[in-house]
DNA sequence: TCATAGCAATACCTTGAAGGTATCAAAAGA
DNA sequence: TCTTTTGATACCTTCAAGGTATTGCTATGA
């Protein structure tokens, strides 16, 4: 049974007339009366009563019409389906997210990409970098984003975009009176940093910072991430160092102060994901991604409650 | 698209290297990677990706997957049915039924029918003779049974069976002594016939037989049907003449005895039918009825309640 | 009653596509 | 480096789908 013999099925119980059903299928009688002879034979069923005036639906004939009917109605559809999950509009992305990058850039993202493929379920899921790798090669992750991504064989790291490291302080902290804090000055103070797993990490580039200009930090607690970390700030614990990204963060009392530096230090965001992943949907999201890449995210860095 | 490259993409999907596949399906290799090629042009989507060790489904060929099997599946269930349906184990029969023939031989018959055809739905519909015509001609009858039947050009009319006419009468009356019922006795009795409707009937059988005897019966009441007129017998109304199998009715008071005549004056129970139904269960329904026709029904005429 | 029209079926030819064999190109493994 | 394994390509053969011409049947109208 071939899907030809189908539609001509179909259309010859519409037409109820070999000659009009071929010309609605702009093919010759004789072929058609072939065709459908062979499909009854192969059923081993007739499936049209000829009649002087034309051909009838036997029962049989009437049965197999409604199920040709959904056959070709289901391979349609999945047609349809399937050439929407080739151009990416139908499927599934799992993307990995960690710290402060969800505070900001990856909600614009995949607001800007579930508005341009409605039909794509996504799923986020919280893990460190560490964690990210794993789940990209037993592919239950299709993206992942984190900063100091060490480099792999198998993957593609990719830069998100490039932020500004800012220094969060309490209020009361006389660090809040300056427009910009000269590095030099954090040398003594009592510095937090994050986060404390998944190293080579953010606080690392933080410690890296510091060395750079001649002075190693006084570490006073390691915390496991930026919330955390600010809201050890929030309580005067001490002072923190934190992507642009984090200053959305707004605890009492927390304010944020860029550093007095030329060119003003600064973080990668990156993405990572698995070289040989051509699907469309991982390529939809990484347009998306471009598109942002050198977009500016203006934070108001003054700005505390 | 075709059910071969359905089957050829699923068999495919199942090896993930095409050497293996075209062994399954018992082609040679290149046919089966132009008609894969050929799918992934017609839909416009890469359905597998080529790894060197064979190949892998894409996300868009898992869907594909799904829904191909499905299709097949759909396709091979409408051949079963269709098959089924063609051989007259799956349908509908709709059957009209009238009189004193419900009493006995339609039950068996379908009784019969529905143990050989469990998946044919029946369906019973009480009707004269002349509403079974007209329901035959519309198609919403397949069958119908009766008693003194028309002919007609585009019916076939066939005898189911032949049964003896009894006769019902009170156990009070003289004639309940007999053990036949000689027909000139009957001559002055008050005598119950029926059906009332739809003549020629049954009624006129019997006055026909009394005429041939010599005398016109004494009617004291034309009733609608058997039950009826065997209920006016059991109140000691009269007597009746009743086919054979009215005599499974069992009321109180009333026994049946035959008729004093050789051979036994009869009437014949026919079914009819369209004469150019060729459907597959009318066939099948009928070769019950013949096979049926030449049994014997004993029918204990002495019993009464 | 015969001629005609309309229908499906058949005979016969043409062509396109599916399948086969041989071979190539690329990559992995020994 | 050579061999093996994989899918892709080139080219040929064959079979079946489609076309034209025609037949056979039946209902209908003159």
């Amino acid at each position: 049974m071939e899907f030809r013999q189908l539609k001509y099925f179909t259309v010859l119980a519409e037409e109820l007339n070999y000659g009009r059903a071929a010309a609605k299928l702009h093919i010759s009688q004789p072929p058609l009366t072939r065709q459908i002879q062979q499909m009854e034979e192969e059923l081993g069923v007739q499936l049209f009563l000829r009649t002087p005036k034309g051909v009838e639906l036997t029962a049989a004939g009437q049965l197999f019409l409604e199920d040709a009917v959904n056959v070709m109605a289901l391979m349609q559809r999945a047609t349809e389906r399937t050439q929407l999950a080739g151009s990416g509009h139908l499927g599934r992305i799992d993307v990995g997210i960690f710290g402060s990058a969800m505070l900001n850039v990856i909600p614009r993202l995949l607001l800007t990409f579930r508005n341009l493929y409605p039909n794509v379920d996504m799923a986020l899921h919280n893990m460190n970098k560490t964690q990210q790798i794993e789940a990209l090669r037993e592919k239950r992750l299709t993206i992942g984003f984190n900063r100091i991504i060490p480099e792999s064989d198998d993957m593609v790291i990719e830069r998100v975009l490039t932020e500004r490291i800012l220094v969060a302080v309490n209020r009361s902290h006389k660090f809040a009176y300056l427009r910009e804090i000269p590095l030099p000055d954090i040398a003594n103070q009592p510095l937090i940093v994050f986060p404390k797993i998944a190293r080579p990490s953010f606080a690392d580039d933080v410690i890296a910072l510091c060395r750079a200009e001649g002075f190693h930090p006084n570490i006073v607690q390691e915390v496991e991430d930026v919330v955390t970390g600010v809201a050890l700030v929030s309580s005067g614990f001490g002072i923190s160092m934190v992507p642009e990204s984090g200053a959305n963060l707004k605890l009492p009392g927390v304010v944020y102060r860029p550093l007095k530096k030329t060119p003003s230090p600064s973080i990668d965001l990156s993405c990572v994901y698995r070289k040989n992943d051509q699907s469309p949907i991982l390529q939809a999201f990484l347009d998306i991604i471009r598109a942002y890449r050198n977009t500016s995210f203006p934070i108001d860095t003054h700005s505390s409650s």
